[in-house]
DNA sequence: TTGTACGCGTTATCAG
DNA sequence: CTGATAACGCGTACAA
């Protein structure tokens, strides 16, 4: 049988309470104490059983999942997992909801982030750019005593602050070597999509992907990343406008994780299918690409993994605990329509 | 505040020994009781308190991962997985113990299987080959009352057995695939290894490669399976006579989950780099040809997710829950020097 | 066939 | 600053 707090009160020659107020870091222990109880966990080797300790705290853990109130497929599977962890989690007493914020106007967002309680949720999942209101109000929320983690979308790193998600360097460098690959030895240009170039995800994929290309294959020139700010319209435009000015674009990389229309676009600008496509996220349409050859490779990060890896890394730091930090990191994944 | 069973009993106007009878499908109560309570259950909206029923059970989780007792780095890696597991969720109540079997001899593995008594372990994951020895073992496990899931290689489909491990059609076919498009307009034989083609895995493997070489690439041409038997020396005669008969070998696909040995001698004998080669499973010596680029792409199935899946798994069939299937479906990853 | 009473290992609320 | 003691929700002898 393992050690308890019973026997760890024993051998430390002091109460329950006592053993609970040190263990949890509670106030109103005597230095001595608190170290004779230390002593006595390393001694006997008592580790607590994190089973009773969440029965025994009424509420289960609360956990918010904050992401944009704009968004397409990408979003929408995104939330889908949420709800689906939610509902497999009540089991476990895991309540878990789904926050939308303001993606547009990061005051507004920040604002939302504020109104978040200490007494309402335990730990917040945040799917968002990088901006300083969101940085800050993440800074009070953690003041607040609420634990914070950033998912897919990597926030600067700061104390209390961890990332969920893929290294977008080495993911745009994935997409280089694949679209060097699969090009073999054409040469041309290879088109670049971003929604905005504003963002650190898309200036990391773009700086992995130029690393990978520019040295190792010159006869490939990709040309500088166009820009669709999200819209179906301008997304067109900017298609069509490149494709008339460029007659030998051989690749085009999506860097946007709403792929939709930009797939659309250019299946009717350029039917033939020699074009080499490669695009992020996995969502009904990029699959459907994959499968009917409209798209050659898809770089994605698995939802499903996102989602349970930030409730396990919230979970952790509400015990304060350590992850497995090898346990927690997201893939990048390649895929092809064989391995879908 | 979640219904409990005190709830439930006052419910059903029954006492908490009746409803947990029900709730376990414990043998001496009445239809008639069952069905009142099982009607206060869907009245009430009780959904069980797995925090507090695994806490009540003195005893936690008691499983068992059976490995084979000979291999290389695929399994130090997939053990190394399960000793990592076991130490972060001991805490969890959850008891994880490595039971390695001879591979080699299927009536040993069998009685070693046998004497695996249910008061010794709630579930045990396997990882060996199908064999009727295996199988029937299996089959009496579970009459004991033991959970069972098969990891890594698929065992026959039967009730209450479940797998844990990647689609091998699929993954031979996305073997395939990537050969055939790093190859390019390039024509010329394509060698392909196994340890043996007794094994289900390697024939799956292997048809799936052919499923997408033979009729999309005719200027490709995939020999006959050659076999090493897991042995150095056989394997490196074998690659040896293979590639002195076979002038124009371009590819190379190792389809055996120990791929060290093979991917030195091709290495040794093919030093130029022209040869593309993919191989399976990630260890420190296929990474580390990845990063030289004597391996041109990997297949691989993370054995961390193997891991906890068949852990989730097995717990859920003790509570006698479903898993939500999309969660536990294990991945064919395919990696590159880029997003290892 | 059904019910009572206690225990699991921790947290929380008092009182001292 | 410290210590009893009652929950938490469920499982399980044992009693009826």
């Amino acid at each position: 049988m393992r050690p308890t707090t019973k026997d760890l009160a024993k051998a430390a020659g002091v109460s329950l309470a006592t053993v609970d107020r040190v263990l949890n870091g509670r106030s109103g222990v005597r230095q001595k104490t608190v170290d004779a109880v230390n002593e006595a966990i390393t001694r006997i080797g008592f580790e607590r059983n994190q089973v009773a300790a969440t029965l025994a705290r009424q509420r289960g853990y609360r956990f918010g999942f904050v992401v944009p109130r704009s968004g397409d497929e990408f979003l929408s599977v995104i939330i889908k997992h949420i709800s689906e962890f939610a509902q497999a989690s009540r089991a476990e007493m895991i309540q878990t909801k789904v926050i939308r914020i303001d993606d547009h106007d990061p005051h507004r967002a920040a604002r939302t982030l504020s109104r978040l309680s200490a007494d309402e949720y335990d730990g917040i999942a945040i799917m968002a750019p990088e901006t300083p209101q969101i940085r800050d109000a993440l800074y009070r929320m953690r003041e607040r005593g609420i634990q914070t983690v950033a998912i897919v979308s990597n926030q600067q790193e700061e104390d209390g602050q961890s990332f969920v998600g893929i290294d977008n360097v080495a993911a745009g460098a994935t997409a280089g070597r694949l679209m060097a690959r699969f090009l073999g030895n054409r040469s041309g240009d290879i088109l670049v999509l971003a929604e905005t170039m504003q963002s650190r995800d898309s200036l990391e994929r773009r700086l992995g992907f130029d690393r990978v290309l520019s040295p190792d294959y010159p006869h490939f020139h990709a040309l500088p990343t166009l820009e669709t700010h999200g819209y179906p319209d301008r997304t067109k435009l900017v298609l069509e406008n490149a494709f008339a000015a460029h007659p030998d674009i051989i690749g085009l990389y999506i860097m946007g994780s709403e792929a939709r229309v930009a797939i659309e676009c250019a299946r009717d600008l350029k039917p033939d299918g020699k074009l080499i496509t490669i695009a992020h996220e996995r969502t009904p349409s990029t699959e459907q690409a994959l499968r009917d050859d409209t798209l050659d490779a898809l770089i994605n990060q698995d939802p499903g993994h996102i989602v349970r890896s930030a409730i396990r890394t919230l979970r952790a730091k509400c015990e304060n605990r350590e992850t497995l930090a090898s346990q927690e990191r997201i893939r990048i994944e390649i895929l092809i329509s064989e391995n879908l």
